[in-house]
DNA sequence: AGTTAAACGAGACGGTACGTCAGGTCTTCGC
DNA sequence: GCGAAGACCTGACGTACCGTCTCGTTTAACT
C-alpha cells in the first residue's frame, strides 16, 4: 500500500472531514465519537478517512491544528509589567480549561495522547509548543529585565505556571477561577523572583 | 434485579479477576484491555464482572486501590528540614511517572478518569487524596515551622509541587529524573519560603 | 475458536435466519442477497449467522433443505406405467424450472454450488439425491418388469431424463412446457425401452 | 457522455485486459477475480475497462469468445459413421468438463450466465451456438442417411447428448471420462435411431 | 442433612463499530 | 480526447467486544 499521493487529494472531503469531525466532538463527546459517524456527516467513504488518517485521533487532532492555526500567530502582549501579562495568559488558559466546550476537546485530545505516543508528539509539537513558546519567551524578556532570576530553567518556569493548572483539572480537586489564575501567577512570580 | 448480596461474593472470582486485570494492563495496553479478555485470563464469565463493576475501568480502578492499600497507609517522613523531605517526595513520584510500568498503570486510570466522571472522583478520593493529604500535612508543619509563608494555601501549594510533572509526563517534554525533581523542589520552596 | 456448542443453540434465532433469507430471496435476488440484510430481517447479530454458516451460500441450503424435508419424503408414483410415471415427474421437474419463483431459487444455489465444493457436496446428498433416487427406484421397477434394457446403467438412465432439462435452462435454449416435458421421456423411453 | 468511439480504441489496451483476464482466471477462481486486479495486471486503469465492458463477466465472455474465434471456425467430422462422429464430439466435449483448467472457465461463464440474462443470450449466441449447431448439422445429415428418425427434434436430440454431461458436471455424480461419452452415445443412439 | 436461592462458569445472543475490500464513477494528467 | 492512474463515495465484508441473557453447576445459608 505505497502512501497515497498527497497531490490529488480532494481538497472539499479534506474540509469536510475536520469540520464533520469538530462538530460532532461536542455534541456525542470524544469516547462516543466514531469515525464511522464522521465519514457520515461529512458525506465522505470511511476509506476516504483511512487513505489520510490513523484513526479518530489523528483527525481531531488535525482539526485542531487547522483550528488554532487559523487563528493566526501565538504572541503574548508585553506590558513591560510581568505581573499583568502573566496573569492574562493564565486566566485566558484556566478559562479554557473550565470551559465545558473547549474542555471537552483537550479532553478527547488527552485521552488519545495518552494511548498513542506519535500523536502525543504531534499534538505536542503542533498544538502545544507554539503556545508555551510564547509564555516562555515572556519569561525571556522579563529575565534580561531583571524580574527573573538568571539561573531559572524557562522550561521548568512554564511548567510550574501551566503544570498546577493540569494538575486541578485532571483530578477536578478545586475551582478553575480568575482568582485561583491569580492566586497561582502570584506563587509563580515568588518562585521565579530575584 | 436489585443489587447483589455482597455477603454471598466470591472472595476468590474477585482476587481473580483483579489479579487478571493488573497482569494484563502491561501486557496489552489500556486501550486493548477487554472485559473479555480480563474474564477469560480470571476464569470467570463475563456476568461476574458485570455484576460487580461498571466496566474495566472500575475493575482497574478497585485493583490498583488494592494494591495501593495493600503497601500500607501513606507517610510523609518529617526530619524537620522541609528541603529533604520534598526531595523524598518528589524524586519519588517522579520516578513513578518515569517507570514505564507504572506509567502505564497511571496513563491507563487517567484515561478512564477522563471519560467517567463518578470514576474520577472516585480515583481521586481513594487513590490519590492520601498521598496529597499526606504532603499536605507535611507543609502544614512547615508552616507552623515557619518554612513556608502562612498565607499560603497548601492545596494549591501540593498542586505547584506536582502539577509540573503532571505536565512534563503528559506532554513529553523532557526528562524525569532526580535533578529534575529537585530543581522542581528549589523553585517550589522559593515560592513558598517567608 | 472451537466450534459452538450445538446444545446451546438458540432455535428461534435459527428459524429467524432460515425464514429471512428464504424470504429476501425472490425480493432481492441471489447476487444482491447479503447476510447484513438476513441478519437485519431476521432481527439477528450477524455474528449469529456467521456462528453457525460459513456465508449466505449455507445459509441458503440450510433453508431449503430444511423446506424440502418439511414437504415429506419424495415418493415416485408406481402406475405400472412407467411413460406415466415418468411423465409425470419430468412435467412436474420441467415445471418446477419454468417457475421463475422457485428458478430463482434453484439459480441461487447452482451459482453457490459452483464456486464453492463442500456446498456443492452438501447440495447434491441433501437436496437432490432423494429426488434422483426417487426416479432412480422407479426405473429399476421398470426394469424388473422388463420396461428398461437390464444393461442400462440407472444412473446414466436418471441423466438423461433430466440433464436435457438442465441444458435448456441454462442455455435458455427453449421452452420448457408440458409438450417439451413429454417428447423428452419419449426420447428417454427410446433410449431404455428393450 | 454517450458510447465512446471504438474507431479511437486502443488495440493494445483491449488485448492486454482480455490477457490479463484469461491468465488470472485459473490463478483466482472466478469469484475471486475482480476488475481491480484484471486492470492492475494489464497494466490499464479501472476506467478503461468500464469503458468498454460492463463488468467482469463481459471482460470473461469476450476472451473466450475470441479464443474460440481464433481456434478457426467449428465443424464436425463425417466420416460417415455417425456413433464414430459423436463419439468424438462427446468424448472430446466430456473431456473438456473433466480438465480442471478448462472447466474452471466455463464455470466462471455459468456463474455469470446465470446471474445476467444479457451475458446469457450473448454467451449462448456467440459461443455455444456453433459447437451445437454443429452437432445438429452432423445429426441432420444422419437424418437424411436415415440413421436418425425423421420425427426427431434435433434441438432435443442435442440436448440429450449433452444436457447428461452438464447434469454429471454440475452435481459431480460421477465420472467424467471417455467410457462415460461412450456409453451416453450408446444412449443417445439407441434414443435416436429408427 | 436437605433444601433452596444466589452466585458462579460458560457462552450464545442482538448490537455497534471496526478496518478492509471491491464496485463503479469522477478527476487529473500526459500523450 | 483517449488512456493511465488513482482518489472518490458506497456498501458489504467478516471480526471483535459490548453488555444482557439464559443455561446448568457449585456453594453456602437456612431450615
Amino acid at each position: 500500500m505505497p502512501t497515497p499521493d498527497p497531490g490529488r487529494r480532494n481538497e472539499r472531503a479534506r474540509r469536510a472531514v475536520l469540520d464533520a469531525a469538530l462538530g460532532l466532538l461536542p455534541e456525542t463527546g470524544y469516547a462516543d465519537l466514531t469515525v464511522e459517524a464522521i465519514a457520515a456527516r461529512a458525506g465522505v467513504g470511511k476509506q476516504t478517512i483511512y487513505r489520510w488518517w490513523r484513526g479518530k485521533g489523528a483527525v481531531i487532532l488535525d482539526a485542531l491544528v487547522e483550528a488554532v492555526t487559523a487563528a493566526g500567530p501565538v504572541a503574548l502582549p508585553d506590558t513591560g509589567d510581568l505581573r499583568t501579562d502573566l496573569r492574562a495568559v493564565v486566566r485566558s488558559t484556566v478559562a479554557e480549561f473550565a470551559d465545558s466546550q473547549l474542555s471537552a476537546t483537550t479532553r478527547a485530545l488527552t485521552i488519545e495522547t495518552l494511548a498513542d505516543d506519535a500523536l502525543a508528539e504531534q499534538a505536542r509539537d503542533r498544538l502545544l509548543r507554539p503556545q508555551l513558546d510564547a509564555v516562555k519567551d515572556r519569561l525571556r524578556a522579563g529575565q534580561h529585565a531583571g524580574q527573573v532570576r538568571a539561573e531559572v530553567d524557562l522550561d521548568q518556569a512554564v511548567e510550574l505556571l501551566f503544570g498546577p493548572i493540569y494538575h486541578r483539572w485532571l483530578l477536578r480537586t478545586g475551582p478553575l477561577t480568575d482568582d485561583y489564575a491569580d492566586s497561582l501567577v502570584e506563587l509563580a512570580l515568588a518562585a521565579l523572583a530575584p
